[in-house]
RNA sequence: GGCUCCAUCGUCUAUCGGUUAGGACGCGACCCUUUCAAGGUCGAGAGACGGGUUCGAUUCCCGUUGGAGCUACCA
């Protein structure tokens, strides 16, 4: 009977080691656990695999926790630490050592070494052979005697070990190709394979959902589980996620952390949305999902089995249909700090005018893509006098004389506005316009660079509307007197 | 080398034997338009190859090829 169906409340995990930045690559392994403890009712936990002392640093466990607290993804229960468990781990080794599991391996790693260089050689595959270790009762009394070190190994027994995997069907290995592997080291401490089996045992874990390159640990660990007598779990080898060069993700194809997209100014559901989409689908032709969304339709039938590339293009995609639709105070709530550590304004200020802010935000939300755009974009609405850009200058503001005539006739204008609101300011330029014989591109777009200094910006009225009419005609007297000078 | 996994547009994917093989990103064109976006319309673009099974295969089976992962007293 599998854990699945004997009814138990599913209890997943992510176990991470802590020798790195949070990867895409496990945020999204991450998030499928996360989903399905979510969607199923069940527990997710989070495991920090610190037992390789060399590699592991408190800095990366906080990395991890940092971020999956940035995407949300909650885990249930205290975090256990596998480096805490290695009295268990160690009692368990040698559990199956006294059951005839497992047995006592003298060999010294050096003399290991020297074989699997000398098999590799020969282009052969070295793989240990039992007979090695093999000892009289005589000799074997003598070392343990004489203290001398050895390895557990776990002895492989014949047959095949298959299992019903989530996304892949039935897996088989033929366990002639596992060799008798290392369980706990000659130093005493355990083994990833002993150490992962353990504690998933004790955490009641009911379904290892993993990376797919874990897929050759799977049977090792199978039989681990059968010889301490213990119930196996359900597996799920979820697919790798690739470079655009096919090849597993690494450092060399850029952004991998999802830290960096922290910074780069993706917002956390649109991450999640996006890194569910690779290696899952809803079934049709469903995309953009907010996180209940998320778990709503999230279904294990729904896994894939093929690789995925990560597609940063369509992730800044992604994230410019969550930026449009997102609800506009959650996003004030991101942005104002970010506008604050621009130097733009102060948070206070912002939730002293909220109102206009998110009118900003309107203005700016439908036309990035990152959250670092919205900001940069927000410039011309927090200054006092914008800077021209050359470019928008020579383009323009090429006749400097007639361009300054109009936009002091623009001015005046909109100064003569008894309300300042879109509507009449665009009725009253659309008649300077007809009145000078002029096209209204004519106005709006020299007006567009007196007010923001750029050829880019939201509809002209709506940036007079933000400015603010004191603002605005200063700048374009500003403007003028610039021309002029 | 051995073992295992994988295979639909460039990329992410729909199809759970019968479709003009659909959608999305990106790309191109057009529309909208005061700029840029957004939005709308249209276009180019795919079943790796070879055998079976079947009335009928992208779909099921086998092989080939290609790709990936693993192959430690790392995790």
């Amino acid at each position: 009977m599998t854990a699945a169906s004997s009814g138990k409340r599913p209890r997943v995990r992510f176990a991470p080691s802590p020798t790195g930045f949070l990867h895409v690559g496990g945020a999204r392994t991450a998030l499928f656990n996360w989903l399905y403890a979510r969607k199923y009712d069940g527990d997710f936990l989070l495991r920090i695999e610190d037992t390789d002392r060399q590699r592991s640093t408190d800095e990366s466990t906080r990395a991890i926790f940092e971020g999956l607290e940035w995407l949300g993804l909650s885990w249930d229960e205290e975090v256990v630490y596998q480096g805490a468990n290695v009295a268990r781990h160690y009692a368990d080794a040698h559990r199956l050592l006294d059951a005839g599991a497992a047995y006592r391996d003298f060999t010294p790693a050096s003399e290991l070494e020297r074989l699997r260089a000398e098999a590799e050689a020969r282009g052969d595959a070295f793989k240990f052979d039992r007979t090695m270790a093999e000892l009289s009762p005589e000799a074997l009394a003598e070392k343990l005697a004489n203290n001398e070190p050895y390895a557990i190994r776990f002895r492989v027994p014949e047959g095949t070990t298959e299992w019903p995997d989530l996304v892949h069907g039935r897996i088989a290995f033929p366990n002639k190709d596992i060799e008798d592997f290392i369980i706990l080291r000659s130093d005493g401490t355990p083994v990833y394979n002993m150490a992962v089996v353990s504690d998933d045992i004790a955490m009641g874990i009911t379904l290892v959902m993993r990376g797919d390159d874990h897929i050759s640990n799977t049977p090792k660990q199978i039989l681990l589980y059968r010889a301490l007598g213990a119930e196996v779990p359900q597996f799920g080898h979820v697919p790798m996620i690739h470079g655009t060069d096919g090849k597993k993700l690494s450092k060399r194809h850029g952004a991998t952390a999802v830290g960096d997209y922290q910074h780069q100014g993706l917002l956390p559901q649109a991450m999640l949305n996006f890194l569910a989409l690779l290696g899952w689908s809803p079934g049709d032709d469903t995309e953009v999902m907010t996180v209940p969304e998320l778990i709503e339709r999230f279904s294990v039938h729904g896994l894939h089995a093929k690789a995925a590339v990560f597609d940063t293009k369509k992730l800044e995609w992604m994230n410019g249909q969550h930026l449009a639709q997102i609800p506009i105070d959650q996003l004030a709530a991101i942005v104002a700090p970010l506008v604050e550590r621009a130097g733009l304004s102060s948070v206070a200020d912002l939730q002293a005018r909220h109102d206009w802010f998110c009118g900003v935000l309107e203005l700016l939300r439908i036309r990035a893509r990152l959250t670092d755009e919205i900001v940069a974009q927000s410039r011309p609405f927090f200054v006092e006098s914008v800077e021209y850009d050359p470019e928008a200058v020579s383009k323009q503001w090429r006749d400097a004389a007639a361009t300054a005539d109009i936009l002091d006739a623009t001015r005046e204008r909109l100064a003569s506005l008894e309300t300042w609101e879109p509507a009449a300011m665009e009725e009253g330029l659309r008649k300077l316009a007809e009145e000078r014989g002029i096209s209204g591109g004519k106005i709006f777009q020299p007006l567009r660079v007196a007010l923001t200094g750029l050829t880019v910006s939201p509809g002209i009225f709506d940036v007079l509307l933000y400015v603010g009419r004191e603002r605005s005609l200063a700048r374009i007297a500003e403007a003028v007197a610039y021309l002029r000078q």
